[in-house]
DNA sequence: AATGAATGAGAATTCATTCAT
DNA sequence: GATGAATGAATTCTCATTCAT
């Protein structure tokens, strides 16, 4: 799946695989230890423990190897937080498990979802697309949930796009902010802390009267969208 | 203030304030356009109209350039965004104005704001370190505001970290996903939906009670932080 | 020997060798002629008949090809003359053949000796201890030899770091004069017009008189020091 | 006498001698301590006080510096020497204090003076020809004193020219090696060492016997040229 | 298939020199 | 006369990519 948006010279599929997973693993570590143009097509390929030619063996050019590894990080997504909701069943549950399981795999790939903020740009417009479209079906599995929750009337009808992000959000930022999280909170922590949020709502009942006041006084009176 | 992290061989504090803005113009959209590998010193010159030697006058090394233009986009949100609740008083109108404010000139410094995110690692520790500082106080505006609202009671007692990430990604994210949004809502109703979600909550009351449930009945219990 | 001092990103060591011998070569012509710094990496590569990208896989800055070219010539020095005494034995007929020997290797290295004379400063400090170093090795071959010639009492009790250096410089200033010398003498009327003087004296028997008398009503007792 | 050489865009005479003096004491500092083409002309200007657009005021190109800088060091040695002798009578002390002198300027400027020796090469080549002729000149009140010498009968007839090359590479080699000398012997024991050799020879008389004879066993019969 | 030496285009940076003020 | 900002040519060095072995 991933290699198919790769050409190789090489015929041997058991070999491309082998070779990819050795080249994707060396490179994720040095793209996110330093960056994708900081670390050189030599640098991968001795950590991956083969020649630099080798590397043009199984890749067309550089950005291939990032955009392999980009790929890697979001099949993972992709495989592992669909597995955690697989035995649930209730509606709300399975939305806070998604998240949940989100994050942990974040954290499983911090470096590498850094490195996806950080490296979209460094591709070229149809690598790039193709992984937007790739987090685009990740997303998706939130939006359904949330979706799902709506229907049996424990969300209320509000933006879904924006409430997904906002969840994967949560997520993501995680992974980007953990130089400054990680000296304050646990993952948990974390994790509880920012459904507490998103879900019970940031306003106390007085605020929420007051917050709907401002709302409607608000001189932006085409704000008002949730629904 | 920017000026005083870079060194200058140009003596004239007018004439570095004049060329400074120049290169950092040109050099803020082509490092967003392209990114910052991409971009070479003579295409900033170019765009900035003087030579590539005269570039070197007013920066070290091309990595100042990145350090000028991120200290910029920090230094524009240090500033528009108090002047924003300058003549409020009241805490909850405060703080959804900083998050009104705050997308404002997000929207404005779109480009910038991803190449923040992008570019952060391109830098040398002790600029990065710079950067955050910057970025610290920017969150700090946020957080008091917070606390001042959870001190009228408006605001329930929860992480106020946590929120203040949450708002402050509520901004950013309107630039790192706007690719996505931009085509589906108007940056208004994107303000109007986030602060819906983030201060009223997603859930229905059904959904609140039931999500108190879930959260009791986790088998990590250490989950739950402050209500 | 002279390539355990520089670095190389080639394995082979007989490559390394062939193409150091190449860079060499055409280094040394072209400093000679030009200087270190009006030669660039790119003529030196060219002559070399290698691109200049290939010339940094065998050394790590330019100033490791003037190393190496300087290395290249004071290895000669010491392989070459020890060679000319290897069959002889009488003292002072070693002495004389040592700066006879030294003459003729300076005399095929002349452009590389000048070089040596005025690149030195060009090197980083370590690189230049090196090449004193090795050049100190040359002159224990003449200390030794004049004392050697002491022992049996040929030679009269005198300074032997001057005299070592004289001799030396007998040699040497066959290149850095030759501009001087070339259409006056050749190179054995110079070797033996500079042995005459220091072996045997300017000075006639009547000179010398005057010479020790002179010495000796010096208003600078302390010069007196031969002994 | 030195000005005429480079020209000027200033008038006034009194000034160019004034500047020329700032810039030339400059160059002379800077080129001794890192070398001619590691030395910026703003290095010079500011050591010197002024601007670097200055600097060009007085000289027409880099190059220009570095031969006022050669062609003063030159012209001390031709104005110091001659004074040394201007009282004395005697042949041989008049060669004697040449050489004692010489040593002693050269010890003064032995900065500039391995300047000259490394940088003569930077020179164009007219610039070149023109301090070899003032070098020339310099050795000209040796070779003079020498013959003098060997009119009045102290000195042997020998090669005036080696000699008289000998003479002034006693005085240059004290600047060139001083590295190596500065540790081992004062000014005056290296005057006096390198004189008792050059004047009254390294051997003894059995010694000089033994010369003779290898001499003219010698299987270079061509060899022979003294006397 | 694998290697790793070779290539050469390209980029950052420096600095002699000019010139408007 | 003096200044110092501006220029841009020139140079070192890097590295993605190729290709003979």
């Amino acid at each position: 799946m991933v290699d198919s948006n790769v050409s190789s010279v090489v015929g041997n599929p058991d070999l491309i695989e082998k070779r990819r997973k050795q080249i994707v693993d060396a490179a994720t570590k040095l793209f996110s230890d330093q960056g994708f143009y900081r670390t050189t097509i030599k640098d991968v390929a001795q950590l991956a423990g083969v020649s630099a030619g080798t590397v043009y063996l199984y890749v067309r050019e550089k950005e291939d190897v990032l955009l392999l590894v980009l790929l890697q990080v979001l099949e993972d997504y992709a495989t592992e937080i669909p597995k955690s909701i697989e035995s649930l069943t209730d509606p709300l549950q399975r939305l806070m498990t998604i998240v949940d399981a989100y994050c942990r795999v974040v954290d499983r790939h911090r470096a590498a979802t850094v490195l996806a903020y950080r490296s979209t740009k460094s591709l070229s417009p149809e690598r790039r697309l193709l992984i937007q479209q790739h987090e685009t079906e990740t997303n998706q599995i939130i939006s359904r949930a949330i979706i799902a929750c709506q229907e049996v009337g424990v969300v209320r009808p509000l933006n879904v796009d924006v409430l997904t992000y906002q969840l994967m959000l949560v997520a993501h930022s995680w992974a980007l902010k953990s130089w400054y999280f990680k000296s304050r909170l646990t993952l948990d922590e974390y994790i509880a802390a920012s459904l507490d949020t998103l879900f019970a709502g940031a306003l106390t009942d007085t605020g929420k009267t007051q917050f709907d006041t401002l709302r409607l006084a608000g001189d932006r009176p085409e704000q008002g969208v949730q629904s």
